[in-house]
RNA sequence: GGGAGCUUAGCUCAGCUGGUUCAGAGCAUCUGCCUUACAAGCAGAGGGUCACUGGUUCGAACCCAGUAGCUCCCA
């Protein structure tokens, strides 16, 4: 039989996925072991597999399979999430392709087609993550539009209403005049662009004669003055002996100016004493707006003038609320002006800003135009520039929550893996604002709030439950029926759902004594990126708190954004991002996992490169080709085990290994752990132990060392194992490893225990393999092939025990024969390894002239050496100071280094004679 | 503007309470090998003023201050 050189995944993953899923594997019923959740952070049905979910889930799946080999009841609990915004986007422009508006449809038939789409598209990432290995319990698979998890949403609602959390009020929300809807800040993605900056002219007013002014409004009389302005006044700053018939302000945003209430300076402005208590008119509208006074601007920015326009500006409406100006909203939901903005009704505010920008131009009203760089906020999920506006929704309050939902993590019953991420924690929590709750949408859970024809509303699950409080209301609402009753239009924030996720998964809400939430909740671990640790992970908290008086999990690990190689974060309008399918395609999922876990340190970003995975792939097929050669071995019954010290030492290089990877997962270092994993097979078991036992080509092994190797071996695929689920399921159950039962898989076997390990034993063969190291070396400067044999002298001082490694040594080194000496060996190669010297005899002479050069080097390295640790033991202040083994170990540097420089100094004086 | 973090080899990163021959790992590079497990490999080697400048200390990659550059969050 022959078995490929290479290992070939795409043979054996499918298989495998299959095979764990029609024994139920990933299956979890709660039982008497110790339960391990993870429960995922459901993605959108939107979404398709991005590298992001590979990370993310990759890292889920090794916690997962680790906590099932360690005897844990693992129970991984998926599911997606149904994305509001983003869904309601695409099942409209699926709608506009198929020549459907939703203006057309009621919200019935909106809600069907959505639904539609959701089954068809809604599973994709799921489906991907199985390529992967994800070890999800499938049967759990939840989403939260579903009847039971809605239902839990709404009674939420209904709950935290009732404890007056819940609330309805006028504020100023980033909407999106495209998705038309509110987004929460969270959701509005700042950028800097390139702006102008307008400076307008605002007319001033005589005090005396605003009465007049407005009465007559006489737009001739104002463009007549302000043209003879314009034609003989520069811009200047007002002095108060010749006041300006006009003012400027800067502003990015000319199109607002009909919203305007007010000309804003600082009092302590003295280029503005004049226009105190002042009227300024909007140009091209001639509205009349007073002039106020507020420390709040800025004197050194623009003009120090700012214009005043609270409908459309977070900052201008808290400096509305403020000074009582009245609030003028000019646009339409969808970014058009409307009819209170007087002039360019009807345009988008984009255009308008042009159009304006002619116009206050052709008025004489436009001083200059600056280009100028901001922060603009854009959706997130459409892209459109946010506009601040003012609208009725509804709000969660935090303070009360946010209190316990910090101190869980400040006092540590939530750890935050990196701990860096508790100070932004901390930060959002102190200074946490009530949450937006609503939005303007049909996909999601309509808001149960029912209002009555008088304006008066009830929060109830039910239109009857709505109808009866509306009656317990007061008495006038004897004789309403529930078709007086009209619900809110809008839905709650899709985070609303998801915060829930942790409880509502396990039934906790619809029965919340269930045996499933007692035994899993809270979770363990959460895995998921920072950019969501406030508006999901704290909310999760804050939830978690209220309904279950627990956090929802004890660990929270944040990935780190994956970027390509230049650090650009990977995105599909970049085009810089690979399909992990065709990565998978590429390299085995194996290999995908291994790629990712290797440039994923906990929490910091990134810089993915396929080499990766290439890398993943490449060890893949070094553990394939490990398995290829112990399966090629046949056992002699007859031989002595000569192996017996590899043995011994390859048993104290694993128990160590097994011991740092343990260490590496308390600290959520997986790139750690699976560098550990790598060096021990690739180096320790493949390079060195497998390299030593080896039996000459065509030749029998022993029993012994056989099954040795073959529990090494089978150890080795178990720690690999959440690794690298493939290929160890593979090699697990061929026959070099015996029979198996069905059920006897490597997912479910138990990991290796920790052991002893016997120090001294590692560090003698660090010695040996130094000693190996040397041999080979000298070979290489001395061009001398592998195949020819050496012999080998020791010199030794140490209490390092050669003896036990002589057959390596020989084996490795290929040498042929092997003396302990007590005198130099005159006129072979040496070289020194601690303070053992090792000759070796050659047949050409050693070159004198290089030998002396590196004696030399060797030779003050040593003095320099020296010099430093005596500067050390001679410095009073240092043998006072220092901790007494820090002080030993100087003692013991020198000792050793004396001892070698005798040795160099010996052989100096050899070479000379 | 406010806050947080980062800067160590060509690249990606370790470096725990300052003290082992403390400057490390993987990849990449270079040299030599098609040595029947593996060229997706083997055996070796070379790469660093630990961003910069000061300070504390017997001793600093590590602690402190300042400077520069980068990133993120909030306004």
């Amino acid at each position: 039989m022959s078995i490929s050189k290479t290992y070939q995944f795409n043979e054996v993953e499918d298989k495998w996925y299959s095979y764990w899923l029609e024994h139920k594997f990933f299956k979890s019923v709660p039982d008497e072991r110790e339960p391990y959740t993870i429960v995922i952070p459901p993605p959108n049905v939107t979404g398709v597999l991005h590298m992001g979910h590979m990370l993310n889930n990759t890292i889920q799946d090794v916690l997962i399979r680790r906590a099932r080999m360690k005897g844990k009841n693992a129970c991984w609990v998926p599911g997606t999430d149904h994305a509001s915004i983003a869904t309601e986007a695409k099942v409209v422009a699926m709608l506009k392709e198929r020549g459907i508006a939703k203006t057309d449809l009621t919200r019935e038939e909106f809600l069907s087609y959505a639904w539609e789409w959701k089954e068809k598209y809604g599973g994709i990432i799921l489906e991907q993550l199985k390529k992967l290995g994800a070890s999800c319990d499938w049967d759990r698979t939840r989403f939260t539009m579903e009847p039971d998890m809605s239902a839990a949403v709404i009674d939420t609602f209904i709950h935290l209403h009732k404890k007056g959390l819940i609330y309805r009020g006028v504020r100023m929300v980033n909407w999106d005049p495209k998705g038309l809807t509110a987004v929460s800040d969270e959701e509005v993605i700042r950028k800097e662009v390139n702006q102008k900056l307008y400076y307008i002219r605002y007319e001033v007013a005589g005090s005396e004669d605003l009465g007049a002014r407005i009465k007559d409004g006489a737009k001739s009389e104002v463009e007549g003055v302000r043209s003879e302005d314009s034609a003989t006044r520069t811009p200047r700053p007002a002095t108060s002996e010749a006041p300006a018939t006009y003012i400027t302000i800067a502003t990015t945003r000319p199109e607002t100016i009909m919203a305007d209430s007010a000309i804003c300076i600082n009092p302590n402005d003295e280029r503005y004493t004049h226009l105190h208590g002042k009227t300024v008119y909007v140009p091209l509208i001639n509205r009349a707006i007073p002039v106020i006074l507020d420390e709040y601007v800025t004197m050194d920015f623009g003009t120090g003038c700012l214009k005043v326009t609270p409908a459309h500006d977070l900052n201008d409406y808290e400096l509305g609320q403020k000074h009582n100006l009245p609030v003028i909203d000019i646009l339409n939901d969808n970014g058009t002006l409307n009819e209170k903005a007087a002039i360019l009704i009807g345009e988008d505010r984009f255009a308008a800003r042009k159009k304006i920008a002619v116009l206050l131009e052709e008025a004489g009203a436009l001083e200059k135009v600056e280009d100028y760089k901001s922060q603009i906020g854009f959706s997130e999920r459409t892209d459109a520039v946010i506009e601040p506006k003012l609208s009725m929704q509804w709000f969660c309050k935090m303070t009360e929550m946010a209190k316990p939902a910090l101190d869980y993590v400040l006092n540590g019953e939530v750890k935050l893996i990196p701990e860096k991420y508790i100070n932004t924690y901390r930060h959002w929590m102190e200074n946490v604002r009530d949450w937006n709750i609503s939005r303007q949408l049909w996909w999601g859970q309509q808001i149960p709030a029912w209002y009555l024809p008088n304006g008066q509303y009830v929060v109830a699950k039910t239109a009857e439950e709505a109808l009866a409080e509306a009656k317990a209301l007061t008495t006038d609402n004897s004789q309403l029926t529930t078709a007086d009753l009209r619900q809110d239009e809008d839905v709650v924030d899709t985070w609303f759902s998801s915060w829930l996720w942790p409880i509502s998964v396990f039934d906790g809400f619809k029965d919340p004594e269930n045996a499933d939430i007692n035994y899993y909740y809270p979770t363990n671990d959460l895995v998921t990126a920072p950019e969501i640790l406030f508006f999901w992970v704290a909310r999760m908290i804050m939830a978690g708190h209220e309904f279950k008086g627990q956090a929802p999990f004890k660990n929270v690990y944040l990935t780190g954004i994956v970027r390509d190689k230049l650090g650009r974060k990977m995105s599909k309008s970049l085009g810089n991002s690979p399909d992990p399918i065709d990565l998978i395609g590429k390299f085995g999922a194996d290999g995908v996992r291994v790629g990712m876990l290797l440039c994923s340190p906990a929490g910091n970003d990134l810089m993915f490169d396929e080499s990766y995975c290439e890398q993943g792939r490449n060890f893949a097929n070094k553990i394939w080709n490990a398995f290829r050669l112990v399966k090629g071995w046949e056992v002699s019954e007859e031989l002595e085990n000569p192996n017996q010290t590899a043995i011994s030492w390859f048993k104290n290089r694993f128990n160590q290994a097994t011991a740092e990877i343990e260490e590496a997962f308390k600290d959520y270092r997986l790139s750690e752990a699976i560098m550990a994993v790598y060096k021990l097979v690739w180096d320790d078991f493949c390079a060195w132990y497998l390299e030593m036992v080896k039996p000459v080509y065509q030749q029998p092994i022993d029993v012994q060392t056989f099954n040795a190797t073959i529990g090494y071996f089978e150890e080795i695929i178990k720690l690999l194992h959440p690794f690298m689920p493939f290929i160890t399921e593979e090699l697990w159950h061929d026959e070099l490893f015996g029979t198996r039962t069905a059920e006897d898989c490597c997912i479910v076997a138990q990991l290796p225990s920790i052991e002893e390990w016997n120090t001294q034993q590692l560090n003698h063969f660090e010695n040996v393999k130094q000693v190996i190291t040397e041999i080979r070396n000298t070979r290489n400067n001395k061009k001398l092939s592998p195949k020819e044999t050496l012999d080998l002298s020791i010199k030794q001082s140490s209490d390092v025990n050669y003896e036990a490694y002589l057959p390596v040594i020989k084996k490795l080194g290929n040498i042929g024969n092997i003396n302990f000496t007590e005198e130099k060996v005159i006129g072979a190669v040496n070289f020194l390894v601690s303070t053992d010297e090792f000759f070796i005899p050659l047949s050409t002479n050693v070159d004198a002239g290089a030998e002396l050069l590196r004696l030399q080097k060797e030779k003050d390295y040593l003095l320099g050496f020296l010099k430093s640790v005596d500067a050390k033991l001679s410095n009073e202040k240092f043998v006072n100071n220092a901790k007494p083994e820090v002080i030993d170990n100087e003692r013991k540097k020198k000792a050793d280094a004396e001892a070698k420089l005798k040795i160099v100094e010996d052989n100096l004086k050899f070479l000379a004679n």
